[in-house]
DNA sequence: CGGTATCCCCCGCGATACTG
DNA sequence: CAGTATCGCGGGGGATACCG
């Protein structure tokens, strides 16, 4: 793809190889430290196996990416090199304007696998029980074939299940897709959520009043929205109350 | 295009719309100013009418570009929005990581015309002498249909010209294209290759002295950077002196 | 000047299958 | 598990012509 933009210009440079499809996402995946293909297949559940190769090789021949033997078993681990890491600034700044500028939310952009997989990096580990804490969700609203994970703390070390992980669970969480998405981006309050019942906890109270600790949200939840961001909510349902 | 990547997540939001090709060069000029349909495609000689149209656009319709009927005359000022000036962090950002990291450019990268825009936007008028000044650029190394522009200072309004604009020359700038591009983007000393008579200045004296505060430079020239990012200088040419 | 409409080609990308 | 090879299509985008 010999230079696309005729420019010296350093930000168009910069855009040839920013500008590619999935890129931004890939290195924002390395930027939470996923190192694994398969960890990044999971991050980034709609990318193709063959994109992503690509995307890795071009990201490494840029100079952004090392790629070393994985030290135990087979495969490689992938990392930022210091040209890489030097792009967190403007990754998050586009996630900045992202969450105040950005389009409204399709129910399309909510594949529930990518929202798992954002969770369970985001778990307030310290505020949970000691031993297994075993969570499961349960939305409305989403495909069928991933209507449900599974996210299993065990000691600290947390982790995603598409499938059922076999243990009991602790407590379920049920809600309508889209609702949960606006809390977990900040765009709601999850609290004001839980409260109305529109989110709904099944299980022992004392892990019931506790779980809201548990999830610390999305890293850009607290940066103010700009735009509606929401669907109106339709209070008027309630008579008002 | 409706969702592309199945994320919610912000960055992914942005993405979407900061990805397409072109894009972030269109911002960029309107960020230093450009209003004009025309004028936006002499800043990106290389874009076509159709593309620069519909980037438009699509930037109007995710609310980042307003689209007012010019005051005088025909045609359209386009202009940034408040979110669209939200950006400017994020596309300098690129800038400073473009001129430390960025590939090397090759020759293709360096078309005059851009050259031209650029210089001609940063042109340190204070300087320079009341009433009109010529400046002619001679390039070798570069595609023969743009090998020469001019730039004119009309006291303080400063205008590119690709054809000569029949006024006077006033100075006279020769260069291999690639070196003077270096010099621009700050990784060469213009000095320097002015002192070593590989950028040469053609008229009166008084002028050639004056001509370095002309040139206020790429606006990121000063950014330093961390490839090699030019070619090996050959001083063995010169016998080690 | 200030754009749109149309055509058409190429290649980006997804899907599938395959391999070490 | 950790990717690579191959195929096929869809549409992004360049070129050209056209219009107000």
């Amino acid at each position: 793809m010999e230079s696309r933009y005729g420019q010296y210009c350093p930000v168009a440079l910069a855009t040839e190889i920013l500008g590619e499809r999935w890129t931004i996402l890939v290195l924002l995946a390395l930027m939470d430290g996923v190192e694994r293909f398969n960890d990044l297949q999971r991050a980034l559940p709609r990318i193709s196996a063959t994109m992503l190769s690509q995307r890795l090789r071009s990201l490494e021949n840029a100079g952004l990416v090392r790629k070393k033997k994985a030290p135990t078993g087979r495969g490689h681990e992938y990392s930022l090199t210091e040209a890489g890491r030097e792009l967190e600034d403007v990754v998050m700044g586009m996630g900045r304007w992202g969450q105040r500028w950005a389009r409204d939310m399709t129910l399309d952009d909510m594949d529930p696998r990518h929202l798992a997989w954002s969770m369970h990096l985001r778990m307030n580990v310290d505020a949970m029980p000691v031993g297994r804490t075993v969570l499961q969700f349960e939305f409305t609203g989403a495909p069928d074939d991933c209507k449900r994970f599974w996210i299993v703390n065990t000691n600290g070390t947390v982790e995603m299940c598409i499938e059922h992980p076999g243990f009991d669970v602790d407590l379920t969480v049920k809600s309508d897709l889209r609702r949960f998405v606006e809390a977990w981006r900040g765009i709601r309050s999850l609290p004001a959520e839980l409260a109305a019942g529109r989110i709904v906890l099944v299980g022992p109270p004392a892990l019931q009043r506790a779980f809201p600790d548990w999830v610390l949200l999305s890293a850009l939840a607290h940066v103010g929205r700009e735009r509606a961001g929401r669907e109106r909510t339709t209070s008027r349902r309630y008579h008002g109350t």
